[in-house]
RNA sequence: GCCGAAGUGGUGGAAUUGGUAGACACGCUAGCUUGAGGGGCUAGUGGAGGAAACUCUGUGUGGGUUCAAGUCCCGCCUUCGGCACCA
């Protein structure tokens, strides 16, 4: 006889939210802790197994800190944002917000019929003008603080799209949603100037507890390299240029330079004689498509500018080329090209003959860059009138050249990052409009007072086919009148990316309804920072270096109590299809959580998703290992449950055997340690392992079912509360004591251990705990299979004993 | 190319500071139960050999350290993820 899941999860879910049971309290003197999973876009496929991964994950965390006594934070809400409910728009008519308020109306029924333990009086939604009002305001925090700006510049356009895309969205030419061809257009763009926080990004990094990669992924994406700039005069000419290097310990061996063709000086710079070759090199330059310039194995291109430079140490004449292996974006838009150290100049320098010359001793120049740093010294590398290097290790010579450089005006040490600013602004309707007007004046921020700017209705989603957002057709909305009538200004009629309403969402959710603040800083103060954040490891970059810098930036202004946002970071892995592959509708292998539920119920699915594997890790699901995990439920709930629906009649006030009350003490400590850190496959296994033992028991005592249905709790809560009413208790299981382990209860009179001859194993033995080593060894020796190996004139030449462990002759 | 993660039975995966490899499940095999199906229960299950006791072998691969290596060190192979002319 099964367990009635259908009766009893519907049952537990009425109660929890009918009775508030997960309101988060109030009472700001408590122990807390804030677990947080990223919060969904809600598509209009729903909820699939994998989302649920990472929310039963936290899940259970919470349900477990609050038995542990802690005020526990675990909210939920919607990044409703975004191009999809856009594009149904464009295509159906129907307004984003109904189609959005559905999706979410969905989402909100699969959570709950999941059993979790959400504090609903807590939901936020990034669409919600009472939200955005405070993103608006939060961007005019950063505006104020002169870091938000708008330039003209080159974006992604994708015309299918109809949109700008952001660096980030654009993978190999391609648009990533859609995989359409994107151009490169000038558009006037609002941009958060994010570098001007790359070190405070990075350094961040160091206290979090995040997974090792994650932190070096943001690192690689920020990209810090350290060298020193260097002026090179031009001969005939006032003009000078300055580059970058991270290796100016070469400088002697820089016997050509390059500048990009977006450089500003290749007119200056390019002599009559060159200019029409000059001009059709920049001409087929653009031509080229963002893909085509930054395929790495195609021939590398340039051409000659007519010019020299004096290389400031050498003093030799070198010639000036363009080549759009150089990138405008990067450092000065220029190099001094070492084609004896730098694998890039070295093919360039060899394709247009150009001198190569050796200044680190240790590869042979003439066959490939030699690169190396810690090996060889510097050679070649002296004049009389500036300074020698040579002999000096490359660490040396970097700092030698660096101090003279300084010394001399010559240049200086310089720090470069990889990371660009931030294109902040979309060409679309349904994101956060800016609180920005445009005038004669120029930009002119919209008072906070006059938050929030609300999202006008449009008649039409689609952008204007010069790419500009639908907004800019609401001619009354765009236009501000005074009271007289005049315009007095024009709003601007881009609105923000998705990433936006993410930035800061996990500061909302400590006080989410304050009408008169974005939050409360008391609320703040108290639950930040966030102590464990789950998600998805697609968002290692973008959703977190930006959330990150805007909570840096709200720390410099004061208005957050701490530098960083999330403490503990981890990344639920992926759950595939049971093919092995990615699940996806085209596979038809989806699994759809609402048939599993359907069938095996919210618990089994929880518990199975946790028994799977490492939470980190990706798996393939496989119906029969639910099946499995149904299975021990139903165990669970025999062994505890008569057939007539009451306690079973084998549970008594009884004391437990020695080997129960060991195994449960084993469970309790091994099942709360586990969760701490996370790993819950483990944690189910060893409540399988005690279950199966109390199967086999003739009588349980009471006491112990009481423990194990507490710490089975978090896991399969519905089933959990139904045995603890069974129990005789009235109230919820959520707030009960975490049980307390006894360590010497866990503790066996006797265990087995393994005899190695030469550290093969040869038998076992079952020994007293703790015996002392000369008894182990002559009870080791007794045993006839030991005898048979030391008994054959031989002799045992060194004896270890690991106690409880093994014992190991070593003969010969 | 560079950076990061990972390779353990037929499958998902366990394995404190190096100390009995394969826990726990799935699957499979046999038996019991049932009108059948389903379900449940019992036993077995890394590979090879053997009737059995047992023996050999075994954690991607080749070395090394050690009484003892899935675990530590060095080299290589494969897979996945990220970056990709960043000077």
């Amino acid at each position: 006889m099964g367990y009635l899941h259908q009766t009893i999860e519907p049952k537990w879910q009425d109660y929890w939210i009918k009775n508030q049971v997960f309101k988060t309290s109030e009472d700001l003197k408590l122990p807390k802790y804030y677990v947080l999973d990223m919060f969904p876009y809600p598509s209009g496929s729903g909820l699939h197994v994998g989302h649920a991964l990472g929310y039963v994950a936290t899940d259970i965390v919470a349900r477990f800190k609050r038995m542990k006594g802690f005020n526990v934070l675990h909210p939920m809400g919607w990044d409703a944002f975004g191009l999809p409910a856009e594009q149904y728009a464009i295509k159906t008519g129907t307004h984003p917000k109904i189609t959005t308020a559905e999706n979410v109306s969905n989402f909100k029924r699969q959570i709950n019929q999941l059993g979790f333990s959400y504090d609903w009086s807590k939901e936020i939604n990034t669409t919600d003008p009472n939200y955005y009002k405070w993103t608006q305001w939060i961007f005019l925090q950063l505006y104020n603080k002169g870091l938000a700006y708008e330039e003209e510049v080159a974006v992604n356009w994708c015309p299918e799209l109809r949109a700008v895309l952001a660096n980030e969205e654009v993978v190999n030419g391609k648009s990533e949603i859609g995989g359409h061809p994107v151009y490169r257009t000038p558009m006037k763009q609002w941009i958060l100037r994010i570098t001007e926080y790359a070190e405070s990004l990075l350094n961040g990094l160091d206290d979090l507890d995040w997974p090792e990669n994650i932190k070096e992924l943001q690192k690689n994406w920020i990209g810090k390299s350290e060298g020193a700039e260097v002026h090179f005069s031009v001969l005939n000419s006032p003009q000078s240029l300055t580059v970058f290097t991270t290796r100016p310990d070469t400088l002697f061996g820089a016997t050509y330079m390059v500048i990009a063709p977006e450089h500003p000086l290749v007119q200056d710079l390019t002599t009559d004689d060159n200019k029409k070759d000059v001009l059709d090199y920049i001409e087929k330059t653009k031509l080229k498509s963002d893909f085509d310039r930054t395929e790495v194995n195609k021939d590398k291109t340039g051409v000659f500018t007519g010019s020299y430079a004096v290389n400031p140490l050498s003093k030799e004449h070198i010639p000036i080329w363009i080549a759009d292996y150089v990138l405008s974006t990067y450092g000065t838009g220029a190099i001094m090209a070492v084609p004896g150290h730098d694998e890039r100049d070295w093919e360039f320098a060899k394709k247009y003959q150009l001198k190569i010359l050796e200044v680190v001793s240790g590869g042979d120049v003439s066959k490939a860059a030699y690169i190396t740093k810690e090996a060889g010294e510097i050679v070649n590398s002296s004049h009389k009138d500036t300074l020698s290097i040579d002999g000096l290790t490359v660490s040396d010579a970097i700092n030698t050249v660096i101090s003279f450089l300084e010394k001399n005006r010559l240049g200086r040490r310089s720090v470069n990052y990889k990371l660009r600013d931030w294109l902040f602004s979309r060409q679309r309707y349904w994101g956060e409009p800016f609180p920005i007007m445009h005038t004669d004046q120029g930009v002119s921020p919209i008072d906070e007072s006059q938050l929030p700017v609300r999202l006008p209705e449009v008649d039409n989603y689609k952008p204007s086919d010069d790419g500009k957002s639908p907004l800019s057709t609401i001619k009354q909305w765009v236009e501000i009148k005074d009271v007289n009538d005049n315009i007095i200004g024009l709003r601007e009629t881009n609105t923000m990316p998705q990433w936006a309403g993410s930035c800061w969402y996990y500061l909302r959710f400590t006080d989410p309804q304050n009408l008169q603040e974005a939050w409360d800083k008391k609320a703040e103060n108290y639950w930040m920072p966030v102590d464990l954040y789950i998600g998805g490891q697609e968002h290692a970059v973008l959703h977190l270096l930006y959330a990150r810098f805007w909570h840096h930036v709200l720390f410099d202004l004061g208005l957050v109590s701490t530098k960083e946002p999330f403490q503990k970071l981890y990344n639920q892995g992926m759950i595939l299809g049971d093919d092995g592959s990615k699940m996806s509708k085209s596979r038809g292998n989806v699994i759809n959580p609402d048939d599993i539920i359907e069938e095996y119920g919210a618990d089994s699915m929880r518990l199975y998703e946790m028994f799977m594997g490492p939470l980190n890790k990706s798996k393939p699901w496989n119906t029969k290992g639910l099946q499995g995990c149904y299975r021990f439920i139903n165990k669970l709930w025999n062994t505890l449950v008569d057939e007539d629906g009451t306690l079973s009649s084998k549970i008594k006030e009884i004391q437990a055997s020695k080997e129960t009350l060991s195994i449960h003490h084993t469970t309790v400590e091994k099942v709360g340690h586990d969760i701490e850190n996370l790993h819950f496959n483990t944690a189910v296994s060893q409540l399988m392992i005690y279950v199966n033992h109390l199967q086999d028991c003739e009588e349980i005592s009471k006491e112990l079912v009481i423990d194990l249905c507490k710490i089975i709790a978090p896991f399969i809560p519905h089933v959990a509360e139904e045995i603890w009413q069974l129990l005789g208790n009235t109230n919820t299981i959520s707030y009960e004591k975490w049980p307390k382990f006894d360590a010497s209860l866990t503790v066996k009179d006797e265990v087995e251990v393994a005899i190695q001859v030469n550290g093969k194993l040869r038998a076992t033995i079952t020994l007293d705990i703790d015996l002392d080593q000369e008894n182990a060894v002559n009870a080791a020796l007794q045993l006839e299979k030991i005898q048979s190996y030391t008994n054959n004139g031989q002799s045992i030449v060194k004896t270890i004993y690991v106690p409880n462990r093994l014992i190991n002759f070593v003969v010969r």
